[in-house]
RNA sequence: GCUCUCGUAGCUCAAUGGAUAGAGCUCACCGCUUCUAUCGGUAAGGUUGGGGGUUCGAGUCCCUCCGAGAGCACCA
């Protein structure tokens, strides 16, 4: 429709001799100013030195010329805005529109033959699934929703360190403590290694020889030249990485296959691309290389090259690759392997400069990756109670969160009368719709407070909020099976405000992609949702002189799978009942 | 010190350079023999951190100051 509009205008200015210049067309904040708005006529205004309002009603007439049923009228307003009021025939048309395409209603096509990678959540093997990663998660797993419903081929990629002192510290722990119980459920045998690395952790800070034992542990590790070693090795990597595996089963995230990678390979990639390229001592660097040496470290001077960069540490004086340098090696994995067309990278913002420094001295290697990479960073989550302990008052964890959310919302349904099979299900998938919705719905770059109660409260701005309005609906759609409709066909004159929102979920979806930001999928849940509530306490629609019910029931049907499009690309689930 | 991100109602957040800056929570009031009232409506709440500038038009862009968070060489 957008489009249409700005052929429209096109057309318009062109009869009227008029150079077309960059013009925007947007939706009023209010619907009586239109359903469509235009600047076109102030854009111009400035160049051909008249008054924008006299213009715009010039425009006007021509538009008026030629419009399309879908138009009903257009009006000139305010300094110099042209508006366009949609008319019943489009929205009825977009309610049949949405129920013929269902699950594909909203999507475009702006990335259609093009292939997108996503990264994100990126947990350590043996260490505990934090906070950050089911953030990371929830908003990466949305981008690739975001990107796969316009159309792209989308990978998900997930990268995660199984080398380095964390692990280390983790085995030395287990060493200490013992193996955990061979009966022991996956999660809670993650969770001791968690432990373990805690106390290894800690005990590598305050004792002199503690710390020595684990660096010998670290070059085991990597040399792989102690079999008791090896063996708790793999035991945890497996282990942890199962536990991960269960964490995104719940929260709806699928890793493309082979699209895990991990440090321990990448170093050896990204280490032989830095030798490389690395040029002599410092002071002899006129080779052209990107790196060099400095104090007996291999290092990149990313200010060299932009003032706002800095200088980083790729291999150091012991001979061994950094983080940065792993990094290289996965950026040029990923695209030797997939060859996307763009590879994006969902991390903490902690990262962000960093990421800065690495992606300039990749551009400098492989020039073609440059406008190829994207790095999107997230605040951190902070408690509005300050608390930083689960319900059982541990340390938090991703996953004591979620379980913690899970928790609340079932105490929440103990009046509600189910199968206690059903509750439990439910308050998983109600669980999860709270803490990603806290996570999705505002912009990312700061950080989030997460506010436990308000997060899991089915009352306004809140996914178990969007989650019920969907249940209700559904309940009507349910209750209607067995009323009869034929006599109850007309069309009302009237439009209301749902419809006038429900047909912008595509135009929603591009716009998520072009900013990538997932909140605005979910303002406009949020939005939509509480017309629906506002139709659905006015209108009585299982009511034998309804005369429009047949209509309605389809609107109530184009509402629900507008939700699901929209909750699906937030990665949130509709129960049955709730 | 430098770089990045951010600053909007009491709180948590929206607002592709557009019209009277919007929601939710909280507080006060109103509406269920009804398709789930865990809903809807009314009211209240603002010098968009301060000051300049660009623009027909600035919460949004630029400069400056103040404040918060993150980062700045051998951790990831």
């Amino acid at each position: 429709m957008k489009d249409q509009i700005e052929k429209l205008i096109g057309g318009a200015l062109k009869t009227l001799d008029i150079e077309e210049s960059n013009f925007s067309i947007e939706h009023p904040e209010d619907f009586k100013n239109g359903d469509y708005s235009t600047n076109v006529a102030m854009v111009c205004a400035k160049s051909l030195k008249t008054n924008p309002r006299e213009l715009a009603e010039k425009i006007k007439v021509e538009l008026e010329k030629n419009l399309p049923k879908e138009i009903s009228k257009v009006e000139t307003a305010g300094p110099g805005f042209i508006n366009f009021y949609l008319s019943r025939e489009f929205f009825t048309d977009n309610v049949a529109e949405i129920l013929n395409k269902k699950s594909d209603w909203g999507k475009n096509e702006i990335l259609k033959g093009k292939k997108i990678m996503v990264e994100y959540t990126d947990p350590n093997p043996f260490k505990p699934f934090h906070i950050g990663h089911l953030m990371t998660n929830a908003i990466g797993e949305s981008l690739s929703r975001v990107v796969e419903f316009s159309n792209a081929e989308t990978v998900r990629a997930n990268y995660q360190g199984d080398v380095g002192p964390h692990v280390a510290k983790a085995i030395y722990g287990i060493m200490k403590k013992g193996m955990p119980e061979e009966n022991m459920k996956v999660s809670e045998k993650a969770h001791y290694i968690g432990v373990c690395y805690t106390e290894g952790s800690n005990l590598y800070d305050t004792d002199e020889n503690i710390k020595k034992e684990i660096e010998v542990i670290n070059k085991k590790v990597y040399d792989k030249t102690d079999e008791e070693i090896n063996k708790i090795y793999d035991w945890g990597r497996e282990v942890t990485l199962e536990a991960f595996e269960e964490i995104y089963k719940l929260l709806g995230t699928k890793f493309s296959d082979g699209c895990y990678f991990f440090e321990s390979a990448m170093a050896p990639i990204g280490e032989k691309i830095v030798r490389e390229n690395t040029a002599g001592a410092e002071g002899n660097r006129s080779t052209g290389k990107v790196f060099s040496e400095s104090d007996g470290a291999i290092v990149f001077h990313g200010e060299e090259y932009d003032k706002k960069l800095h200088t980083r540490v790729f291999i150091n004086s012991q001979g061994l690759p950094t983080y940065e340098t792993k990094e290289i090696g996965l950026t040029v994995t990923k695209f030797e392997k997939e060859n996307p067309d763009l590879s994006i990278v969902v991390t903490a913002t902690e990262q962000a400069e960093y990421m800065k420094v690495v992606s300039k001295a990749i551009s400098l290697i492989h020039p073609d990756y440059e406008s190829r990479m994207k790095h999107i960073t997230h605040g951190m989550m902070r408690f509005a109670d300050g608390k930083m302990s689960s319900r059982k008052g541990n340390v938090i964890t991703g996953e004591s969160l979620l379980r913690d959310s899970m928790d609340m919302v079932l105490e929440k349904m103990k009046e509600r009368e189910m199968e206690d099979g059903e509750k439990e299900k439910i308050s998983e998938v109600v669980g999860v719709s709270a803490l990603k919705y806290s996570i999705l719905k505002s912009s990312l770059g700061s950080d989030i407070i997460y506010d436990r109660e308000k997060s899991v409260s089915f009352e306004g701005d809140s996914g178990p909020y969007l989650q019920y309005t969907a249940v209700r609906a559904n309940s009507i759609l349910n209750k209607a099976k067995d009323f009869n409709t034929d006599d109850k066909k007309e069309i009302p004159g009237e439009i209301t405000d749902l419809e006038k929102y429900l047909y912008q979920l595509g135009e929603v979806v591009e716009h998520s992609y072009e900013k990538l930001e997932p909140h605005h999928v979910a303002t406009y849940l949020t939005k939509l949702a509480s017309e629906f509530n506002a139709f659905y306490g006015n209108t009585q629609i299982l009511k034998d002189d309804n005369k429009f019910a047949k209509y309605h029931l389809d609107l109530i049907k184009a509402f629900y799978q507008t939700m699901q499009n929209g909750l699906w690309l937030l990665g949130i689930e509709i129960p049955e009942r709730m």
